[in-house]
DNA sequence: CTTGATGATCTAGCAACGCTAGAATATGGA
DNA sequence: TCCATATTCTAGCGTTGCTAGATCATCAAG
């Protein structure tokens, strides 16, 4: 008898699509335009169907979120192991870093701007985000000794060039030589510590 | 016959009333509970009187976030001058940064989260902002050339800072460190080009 | 002083929002 | 066949930003 098994897919597919929806109206219109009686009218389900799901509204902005962690991370992984040598890999995730944030604002503002319930850097964090830390660590890590430290400042100064970017409070003809500092300040400006890898 | 006069300032200090209130409930309960019939209420004349004064919400906001610009471009100024010699005047310059962006989060929430029509870095951008510029710039101009873009990389590492732990994405605990690593990107590890001033 | 126009202010209400109580419907076992 | 359970819907509450149209105060002209 699988009729619970049926149902609990159903149900799950019913959520995916939620989500889903609720991601491609925001990247189409933002995040203003994601209202629960418009994901009701896509999925054609009356509006409380949706708080069989999620909480709130803020729930599903948080699930499109993780997502973007999903995301991003393999973004960055990829833009890492299709370099060659540990700086070229450091460039890379920094431009692939940006180029997400630029090319899916309304995934990017979910996952940074937006009010989230969502935590980092404590016991209950949610593994999707720890595997988007951890992927800018690894490349991070051959330059420096204390990796968690530099990490997280590395992925500041990435998350505030995005913000100040985006808001037009910094000019996106310099990003270039921005980001070509970033770069120099955590590997080097000469060749590092040790040879190229 | 001071009558027009009269009017104009009684409106112009009915203005700042509106602004001083919006910021005080901001900063007490946050921007959800900044609503405009509590603002009417709290001004003591009815909701189409605001519409007077801003076109909508949001200028209102903006209005605040102006505000924040002078405050925050004062705080900058008088730790730099307060320091003695360059490099502490960076220091310094960061603590204050961050200092303001978290003992006022919904200031600066107005300032650079909320969605603005100020604008940086064109033609029109208004003085305020860029007094706040030109303060982060003149503790960094001792240690680069190309100030621009070095005050621009900088502002942006201030401000994912201030965003990734005030969302609690970073571990608080390691703010010094992180400062420091910051503070020596920008003024090297070592004496600097020319000797401390 | 009265009148009429102008501008300032208010009352009342619209449309849309997030969210929910309670009715209606479908489902599956006795 | 009947009932209990679970699912889904209708209808609506309270709140929001914003505005049309009525009301009121002000002041120059007759």
């Amino acid at each position: 008898m699988g009729i619970t098994e049926r149902k609990g897919r159903e149900r799950a597919e019913r959520e995916h699509r939620i989500v889903a929806t609720a991601r491609a109206i925001a990247e189409r219109e933002g995040w203003d335009a994601v209202t629960i009686r418009r994901l009701a009218d896509e999925i054609e389900y009356s509006q409380p169907v949706l708080y069989s799901h999620f909480e709130n509204r803020d729930a599903i902005v948080a699930a499109v979120a993780v997502e973007g962690f999903k995301d991003i991370t393999a973004a960055l992984r990829t833009a890492a192991s299709e370099s060659i040598g540990r700086r070229k890999a450091l460039e890379n995730v920094v431009l692939a870093y940006l180029a997400f944030a630029m090319g899916r604002p309304a995934l990017y503002e979910a996952m940074f701007v937006l009010p989230t319930k969502l935590r980092f850097a404590e016991a209950d964090t949610r593994p999707e985000l720890q595997a988007a830390f951890a992927a800018l660590a690894a490349v991070v890590k051959p330059f420096c000794t204390d990796v968690a430290v530099v990490t997280e400042t590395f992925w500041a100064a990435l998350h505030g060039l995005t913000e100040l970017e985006r808001s037009g409070r910094i000019r996106p003809a310099a990003r270039a030589d921005r980001i070509a500092l970033v770069v120099r300040a955590i590997a080097g400006s000469g060749s590092s510590a040790r040879a190229r890898g």
